[in-house]
DNA sequence: TAAATCTAACGCCAAAAAGTGTGAACTTGT
DNA sequence: ACAAGTTCACACTTTTTGGCGTTAGATTTA
């Protein structure tokens, strides 16, 4: 429904409902949960499709956008973690999908400031937690500001692994200030640090630039990034990674 | 289930499935559960009861003791908290309690190192959540250690609620090393400190001095706390509130 | 090795939760 | 003021979850 709302632009209450072959009642449930999640705006009659930039940043939107080549990637970053080492990843969802595989590289120590990644891990046996604390960001679903770069800078790991939302051939970017900040700090306090980024992020920008791309020791992309991005890339003399995109 | 095991000090399996009319095979699952919980321990043939002074800290066994008075305790300590103040409070379940209680009380700024807490806190509106990083405790699902107390002596609050496991005449007691240092810490750094404690943890020492009595601006007991034990503390010049229990 | 005990896998049943529609009451805009 | 739109409360259906027992295979103990 939501696409369908992302296609149209704008769509009448009556004809969504007729569209699925519901009752008005239901397509006014669904339309509050996704405006409360921030994928579209309701008004009197009808919705219309969020402006892109919001909801690119939105967590719900983030977590169901390419999953397979985010699976991909993690398999892939997982691959490179030794069991026995630390790391360190920040709020994207692609580290999320890192996480859910880091059972597999026990015993280990991790360290987050993603909530939803601190409740994936908390019960799991063999994996030492550290939480990264801050203020809590509903929208990311986890801790930033002040705080939390302080209990970065406090820490060294020896993996970090993040994700951000626009690389270009020089630099990584991202939209928000304050996950700037802490990816910036998790950066320099890695002994080797990973970017992890699908296809879709590659010869884009954002507003504030993370770091250059000097910073990351090793990029990891999917299969589906165009060679001559991944060529560029290169070129510059950045390890780059493939990960290989199995699932549609 | 977990009772008999306690009164008999150790069962076998078999006997426990007759004495419930259950199949071996749920004895196994609701025993490796309450192991897991550390509430008894499993032996070849059978269960054994734990040895009180371990799991009397242990989180499974906390919930569920002295729920009524803990009710009664968070009622009062929401009461002392004023609308658009910051409050930190510490792993305990009193505290919970409180946690509970807290959107009644918004807007508010709440800091906390308990992960449930954080869990229950996060999706509620008009709450500005701070949570305390540090290493995450399975067993008192919170998180603790030097970054904990780091992070909490980086900041300074309204009201600081804190719970111990005993409290004497003169002292605050607790039998872990961790949660010491980290509730010391909180004490340090708020304006008015409460210390939250049901009548059964009056007249009782532990291992560890938290702080002298006199660290705390407020003792909130319940009703069910014997009359000459608050008159004892107040004897001593504390501020002891009595938390009216209503519930059987 | 044999008996006893434990674990894992599957299926069943009941309880809980989630989703849906209806009609009434309430809001909003013209 | 009226009509369109929205929200609420309730009942109903479907889906999901949790608990339990049986069987079969693995592990342990004597």
């Amino acid at each position: 429904m939501a696409e369908h709302v992302m296609r149209q632009g704008s769509v009448s209450m009556t004809e969504l409902a007729e569209t699925f072959g519901v009752s008005v009642m239901t397509v006014h449930r669904d339309l509050d949960l996704l405006e409360s999640q921030g994928m579209v705006r309701k008004f009197r009659g009808g919705a219309s499709a969020q402006a892109s930039s919001v909801f690119e940043s939105n967590i719900a939107y983030r977590k169901t956008a390419q999953t397979a080549e985010k699976e991909a990637i993690a398999r892939h970053v997982v691959g490179l973690i030794e069991p026995g080492s630390s790391v360190m990843f920040d709020d994207s969802t692609t580290a999320l999908a890192v996480a859910r595989h880091l059972a597999e590289v026990t015993p280990l120590t991790v360290v987050t400031n993603f909530l939803e990644a601190i409740r994936l891990l908390a019960p799991v046996p063999g994996i030492r937690l550290m939480a990264l604390g801050g203020e809590y960001y509903p929208t990311h679903d986890s801790f930033l500001g002040v705080a939390c770069v302080d209990a970065v800078e406090a820490m060294n790991t020896d993996t970090v692994v993040v994700s951000t939302s626009a690389v270009s051939d020089r630099h990584a970017f991202h939209q928000e200030q304050e996950i700037v900040l802490v990816k910036r700090a998790m950066l320099a306090s890695g002994t080797r640090c990973v970017l992890a980024v699908d296809h879709t992020k590659l010869d884009r920008v954002a507003l504030h630039r993370v770091a250059p791309l000097e910073a990351f020791d090793i990029i990891v992309v999917d299969s589906r990034a165009p060679a001559e991005a991944i060529q560029r890339l290169r070129d510059r003399h950045h390890r780059v990674d493939v990960a290989e995109v199995t699932e549609p």
